[in-house]
DNA sequence: ATGGGTGCAAATTGTTTGCATTTTA
DNA sequence: TAAAATGCAAACAATTTGCACCCAT
């Protein structure tokens, strides 16, 4: 089993129900204020772990590093702001895609990637 | 300007208009084939200039390395196949995703990507 | 001949891994 | 005190860059 240690509790605690999604650069830097000389090393070690077990989830976003976000979210997608870079949960969803899809392809899932500015920058 | 010269000739026909969007990597292979000690470098060096004077332009997609295609295409979207991990063009959009927008936010483009299997691995 | 292009290797960035050392249970 | 977690540095993969050399113009 996953042994409780501040270092994994202080990444674990990042991830809340309305929190964005964070890189692992940001969750080092945040997590590093409660344990200062955590390595970046372990904060991919505890992502990967967390995600393993099916606590957080992966959100690729086209053209930059993985993000990660609490799982269990209702179905999704994801703003990206062009002039402050932060990322934003969108719950909005155009539904069935299948009319986009090929003739005799099979569509699996689907993922969408707004961008624009976001309410503080507009 | 630029120059003529059998590897930029050798990249750049590898861009054609039905052509799926293609990696660095792809590209140093396919015109190895041509020009046999052709570099990554060079590969690279080549993509960028492409790319700044608007010849082709980059395909990112969810937590692969960007691909390139031919500019000038009709707005599309793109379809993975996670069997064979091709990459198609798919013309149909949605459209208006504007009311996927959060209130206050400023929308300017938008990126789409399918998942599942192509034609061969259905 | 001269300035842009190329190859090669070294540098960068993001991520993973090996290993000796802590730490939790 | 034994198994698991951490830190550090080395290893990797993708991309970029420095530099000596080469080739279009």
């Amino acid at each position: 089993m996953e042994r409780q240690t501040p270092q994994r509790d202080a990444i674990r605690s990042l991830f809340t129900p309305d929190g964005d999604p964070l890189s692992p650069q940001e969750l080092l830097e945040q997590a590093s204020r409660d344990v200062p000389k955590l390595s970046i090393a372990t904060v991919y070690r505890t992502i990967r772990s967390l995600e393993e077990l099916g606590e957080i989830v992966p959100v690729e976003l086209p053209g930059e590093p993985a993000r990660y976000e609490l799982a269990g979210k209702d179905h999704h997608h994801h703003f990206v702001c062009e002039s402050c870079g932060r990322v934003f949960d969108v719950d909005a969803c155009p539904g069935n895609l299948a009319n986009m899809t090929p003739d005799g392809f099979k569509l699996t899932r689907h993922d969408i990637t707004l961008y624009g500015l976001c309410g503080q920058c507009a």
